[in-house]
DNA sequence: TCTGGGGTCCTCTTTCTC
DNA sequence: TCTGGAGAAAGAGGACCC
């Protein structure tokens, strides 16, 4: 029997700063961006004191401001929140050497080779995490990854939820569709009107019916998902398939130069990365979005991998010639692809 | 009015090759 | 030489994740 715990840590990036910066405590705190609300950018984390004004992920800066005016606004410092990171991933490995990575601020951990009670592992953890880190997290254990992401986020901050065998009916169908990982505003949006609004009620939808609205392999998916079944392995390891870099301008712009500069700057970017990290990629892609947000990309392929910058350079530039540029740009972007390791 | 940045994956269409 | 079809690869767009 398959035993996964789903770890996520608290409002992470403001739990970081309120741990450095101690006077933050108990007040609003959201980072993002370049911290400062007047400039573009969007919420990456608001503490609960700054939730309770109605701040959100992905809000942006502007309209949180408006939100809590008195609200402490930090620039992210991704390095630091990665060193605290790996702080607290390296005590789950202590528990189990089946970790999957999930992003900066959640991780998988097989125990299914381990004897103690979940409960049992779950308060250790969270005692290790909260020793070494001085941070809170909350943790979902079940027989699967889809479920104990789904219960890690049943009861936070602090929370610590089991999912057990028959629990999916009374526990996990009065939930929202929303609440399934790979559901999101489209689909949720688009099940509303079947009407399909709870897991519940998606699991009574034939299979054949799902196949019919979102394609064999989404129909396929959200079946087996919303009977709580989900047979996908832990990930130890992967490579990374493409690497890439973008900016939003402080304001939009049909400056020829100050595209093509940005353009020249983000590929340098990319590919003092790529070669950091080993890499020759196969295909440049340069991203455009207008001031209307619209978003295209055009893409070349390289005849060999490469990366050197002039020809990587060359590459986007032969991209950026392919765009009709007659609205405003608010951000361009280039990425990388078909990334082979030297 | 506002809507980041760094990714992955899927689908559909177009282009290439045999 | 022309044409068509099949299948692969490339290109474009979009949904979703943290």
């Amino acid at each position: 029997m398959r035993r996964v715990l789903h770890v996520d840590m608290d409002a992470f990036f403001a739990a970081v700063e309120e741990r450095r910066h101690p006077d933050l405590k108990n007040k609003p705190v959201v980072i993002g961006g370049s911290g400062d609300p007047t400039r573009r950018g969007v919420v990456s984390t608001a503490n609960y004191a700054a939730r309770e004004f109605g701040i959100r992920s992905a809000m942006p800066l502007m309209t949180a401001y408006k939100l809590c005016p008195h609200a402490v606004f930090l620039a992210v410092d991704m390095e630091e929140y990665a060193r605290v990171s790996e702080v607290f991933k390296k005590v789950l490995r202590e528990f189990s050497p089946v970790m999957e990575d999930v992003g900066i601020d959640e991780a998988f951990l097989d125990l299914s080779g381990i004897d103690k009670p979940s409960e049992q592992i779950a308060r250790e953890i969270k005692e290790r995490i909260k020793a070494v880190t001085g941070l809170s997290c909350s943790i979902g254990i079940a027989a699967n990854k889809l479920l104990a992401k789904i219960a890690s986020d049943m009861q936070k901050p602090d929370g610590l939820t089991i999912i057990a065998d028959g629990d999916v009916e009374g526990r996990i169908w009065p939930l929202p569709v929303r609440k399934l990982w790979g559901v999101g505003p489209k689909t949720e949006a688009y099940l509303k009107g079947l009407p399909v609004n709870t897991i519940g009620e998606l699991a009574s939808v034939p299979l054949e019916e799902l196949v019919g609205h979102f394609g064999t392999s989404y129909g396929h998916y959200l079946y087996d998902a919303s009977r709580g079944l989900d047979e996908s392995p832990l990930v130890t390891h992967w490579e990374p398939k493409s690497i890439s870099r973008e900016t939003t301008f402080q304001k939009d712009s049909d400056h020829w130069q100050t595209i093509a500069g940005n353009l020249a700057r983000l590929t340098g970017e990319a590919v003092t990365e790529l070669k950091e990290r080993g890499y020759r990629g196969k295909s440049v892609t340069v991203k455009i979005r207008f001031n209307d947000f619209k978003t295209q990309t055009r893409a070349t392929t390289l005849d060999d991998p490469a990366d050197n910058l002039e020809i990587i350079r060359k590459a986007a530039f032969h991209c950026l010639g392919k765009f009709d540029l007659k609205k405003k740009v608010r951000l361009v972007g280039v990425r990388i692809g078909g990334l082979i390791k030297l």
